[in-house]
DNA sequence: TTGACAGGTATAACAACGTTATGCTTAACT
DNA sequence: AGTTAAGCATAACGTTGTTATACCTGTCAA
C-alpha cells in the first residue's frame, strides 16, 4: 500500500530554518513539490473538502508529519493554494492594451477573470473564504492579494482622469470588482438554482458593460482612443 | 456543571414521526426553543466555528442527543439559521413604496440590505456559502431562498417596462443583487484590509447608485414618479 | 574511524468534531 | 396494570488537524 522507501534522500533547510549560515547545501526537491502536486490535484478534484491532511499525504507518498515538516500544516496547503490563485487572478490581468480603448480594456479583463473563477472554482471559493472559518490566509498570502489588488486598480484607472487621487482610484476599482465578484458568488450560491438563463457569463458582461459606460460618461476626461 | 434534571417533561411529535394519528398531543415547547436560542446566540457571538453540536447542547441544557431528537443534527440546525437569515432578508424588503420614485424604492431596499449583512454578518456568511462545504441547504431552506428572490424580482422590475419578460426581471434583479452582494462579501473579504477608505456602506450606495440611473436611461418606460 | 548532531520520517497518540448504538426513564393509551 | 413509543444520557465510533516519541540517515568534527 504505501511505497516502501524513498531512494533519493532529500533534506530542506531553504528559507525558514534558523541561520543561513551553515546548512547551505538546500536542495528540497521531491517532497514538497510532491505535496503541493497532490494538495493541487485533490483540491482540483474535489474541492476543500478532498483536502484532509492524511488524503494529501498519502497521495503524495509521505507520511501526515510530512506536511507539517515541508509545510505549515493544513494551513501552509491552503496558503499555497491561496497564493496559488491569487497569481493566476495576477497573471489575468497582463495583458496589452496598445490600441483597446479604456472600455475593452476593462471588459477584457472582466472575461478573463471570470473564465478564470469558472475554470478555478476551488481557489475561487478559497480565496473569497467560502472555505469556512478554519482559514486566515497568512501574512504573505495577504501581500500577495494586496499586489493582484493594485495591479486591478492600475488598470481600472484608466477611466478616469489622468491625476485621480489614490482613493478614488480604488474605489473605482473596488466597484467594479464587486460587480463581478457578486456575479461570480452568486452563481456560486444556491441562487443558481433559480436563474431560468445559464448564461452567467454573458449576463454577467452586460451588466458590466453597462456600469462601465456610466462611469466613463461621468468622469469624462478618460482617454478614450 | 450539567442541570441535573428538567423539570417539566416534554414530547415531541410535531411533524416528521411516523403517523400523525394516534399521538396527537404534540407541545413541543421548551427543548427545540432552547436549543434554536443556544444556537443562534453562540452564532451570532461567534459565527460557526463556535456552532459544535456538543457546545449547542451544553448551551440548551440538553445532551447531544437532544441536537438529533429536536433537530436534523448540525445540518438541521444550520437550515434553521439559514431560515432565519433569509426570513430577515425577506422581512427586509417588506416596506411601503408609495409616493417613492422608482431609484428612491431601490436605494431604501439596498440601505436595508446592506444594513442586514452589517448586522447580522453570521447569517450573511451562512446563508453565502462561506461556511466551507459543511453544509448544503436542504430543500425547505432553498425554497425560502426562493421566495426572497421573488420579492426581489418584484421590487426591482419596476425600472422595467410594465410588460417585460421574466427573464429579463430576473436578470435586473440579479445585477442588482450582484452588485450589492459584491461589495458586502469583498468586505467580508482579506480585501477590506487593502482599503483605505472604511465607509463601505456609502460606497456600495454611491456605486448602486450609478447603476440604477443607467437602467433608468437604458429603460425608459419606467414610471418615475 | 568514531562520535555527536540535526533533520526528515513513521508510528501512535491526543483532542475535538459529527454522528449513532445502547439502554433507561417517562408519559400516554388500551 | 401493561404495553408502547418517544426523549434522554452515556458512551462509543470514525474522522479530522496536530503533535510527542522514537528511528533512521546523512553531515560534520575530533
Amino acid at each position: 500500500m504505501r511505497q516502501t522507501k524513498i531512494e533519493s534522500p532529500e533534506k530542506i533547510s531553504e528559507k525558514a530554518s534558523k541561520q543561513p549560515s551553515k546548512v547551505g547545501k538546500a536542495n528540497s526537491l521531491h517532497a514538497k513539490k510532491r505535496i503541493l502536486l497532490a494538495a493541487s490535484e485533490l483540491f482540483a478534484a474535489g474541492g476543500i473538502s478532498a483536502l484532509s491532511v492524511r488524503s494529501i499525504a498519502d497521495a503524495a507518498g509521505v507520511s501526515t508529519i510530512g506536511i507539517y515538516s515541508h509545510f505549515n500544516g493544513k494551513q501552509g496547503i491552503l496558503d499555497a493554494l491561496f497564493m496559488e490563485g491569487y497569481q493566476m487572478v495576477y497573471d489575468s490581468m497582463a495583458f496589452s492594451t496598445v490600441g483597446l480603448s479604456a472600455k475593452q480594456i476593462l471588459l477584457k479583463g472582466v472575461h478573463g477573470y471570470l473564465t478564470l473563477a469558472n475554470e478555478y472554482e476551488g481557489h475561487y471559493r478559497l480565496i473569497f473564504g467560502e472555505n469556512g472559518n478554519q482559514y486566515e490566509p497568512s501574512d504573505e498570502a495577504r501581500e500577495m492579494s494586496s499586489k493582484a489588488f493594485k495591479r486591478l486598480v492600475s488598470h481600472s484607472c484608466i477611466i478616469l482622469p489622468p491625476n485621480s487621487a489614490w482613493p478614488l482610484k480604488q474605489k473605482i476599482a473596488l466597484e467594479l470588482w464587486a460587480f463581478v465578484h457578486g456575479y461570480v458568488s452568486l452563481k456560486h450560491h444556491a441562487t443558481s438554482a433559480m436563474i431560468s438563463d445559464q448564461h452567467w457569463q454573458e449576463m454577467a458582461v452586460e451588466g458590466i458593460s453597462i456600469h462601465i459606460d456610466a462611469l466613463i460618461a461621468k468622469y469624462p476626461t478618460s482617454q478614450t482612443k
